[in-house]
DNA sequence: ATACCGTATTTTGTATGCAAAATAAAGAAG
DNA sequence: CTTCTTTATTTTGCATACAAAATACGGTAT
């Protein structure tokens, strides 16, 4: 009598994660064509479930299909992040504001916690440790809205600006400025003030798009 | 010399966006089994094509899929609207503030046109009407952003609350509102007020929602 | 040398067939 | 009569095979 039921999940699920993976890791670069029988070889199956995997990416953008022509990797460039990036921001500000609610002190005591952490890797100048603390706060946050649609448009999203991979260009100033929002937003959560945190995401998150965009727009100025 | 290029569908697309109809018409109503052999008789295709595009319309949310035992249309709860229809408000809403700013002004006349439509309707209480010329109405603002990212974000949202059908449960009253919200929607975009079109369309969607949602709950007292 | 055309090869699209899992049905034991 | 077990049928999952389209290649004419 077994309680716990094994459920092995189809190959095109696992498929689906392995792709996307690949594509996060970079292994398959943006632009990429995805060779269809190769693909296979390497992930050893069938056509079939790649097939459905690829499809699956597709709607969810991150693999393009061009018809009889195959399947590329999506690129995504600045226009895309000029677009999305500000979805982002009334994504997150409701979540922000939703988790000032919603969020049991317990969970806003550990965003402190991992604030503090954040604060730490900021002042030993540790980038991926302080990326990674700083990453988990905003998804503390956003699950503690509760909305799981909400926090699923969100990382969906997220994944494709992290793509971008523009966030290592960050100034020391603009580095400075986003921990003291984020120090804004801890204070707003713990005093549940939703329409100031939602604010604050908000603006956090534009100042992450101009630091972005600002990145690259300048190239045109000797 | 052809200069046109004819280009057509792959089949799992042409599919995709056939079962995609069934479903929004209610012909697969919310819960229904999708037999994979029976549907492929019905449509006159091979299991392939089919499950592609069952595959796709499950990332969308369109459908759900149990391991081994196949594709059910997914079924919109009152827990999933009260988690879409905040998104759809700040959604909305950032499409609202972007085309403030975006919008040409005969784009603006076009609304105003169309708004004078709905009102026509509303005051000889065409129902069916009114609502298409409502949804328009959204659909032109939002649209109007000139954020494609966002139409779609929100045009997937949309369906997912078309599908639930709430929507002729209004009441005179809750009808009034909405027209005169939409009064103060057309006047904010002519007046190019972004701050204020924006907040007036996060209280319309708001106002929806209590709508939706109070024809839903009330059912418990007598 | 370059442009064009026809053929060969590769690659995607679709159909079909087989295996495994789930569901339905039938029979036996309590 | 109910419940469990066993068997048959249905249905999904995956792999393979064939068809069609696109790409690559080679040759010829200019």
């Amino acid at each position: 009598m077994n309680s716990t039921v094994i459920i092995r999940a189809p190959l095109h699920v696992q498929v689906a994660e392995r792709l996307r993976i690949l594509i996060d890791s970079g292994e398959l670069p943006p632009g990429a064509r995805l060779n269809e029988v190769e693909l296979c070889g390497q992930l050893g199956v069938s056509r079939t479930p790649l097939r459905e995997a690829i499809r699956a990416l597709a709607t969810e953008g991150l693999i393009e299909l061009q018809p009889n022509r195959g399947a590329t990797v999506s690129i995504v460039t600045v226009e895309d992040l000029t677009e999305i990036l500000p979805i982002m921001a009334v994504l997150e500000g409701l979540g922000g504001r939703l988790a000032a609610f919603e969020m049991s002190d317990e969970k806003i005591a550990e965003v402190r916690h991992v604030h503090d952490r954040m604060l730490e890797h900021y002042a030993r100048r540790e980038l991926a440790e302080y990326f990674e603390t700083n990453r988990l706060i905003h998804e503390l946050i956003s699950e503690g809205s509760g909305n799981q649609s909400l926090v699923d448009q969100i990382n969906s999203l997220s994944a494709k600006v992290r793509r971008a991979r523009f966030s290592t260009e960050m100034t020391p100033e603009s580095w400075a400025k986003a921990v003291s929002e984020h120090e804004a937003m801890i204070n707003a959560l713990e005093a549940r003030d939703a329409t100031a945190l939602e604010k604050i995401i908000m603006n956090h998150v534009e100042t992450k798009q101009s630091t972005i965009l600002g990145v690259i727009a300048p190239t045109e100025a000797p």
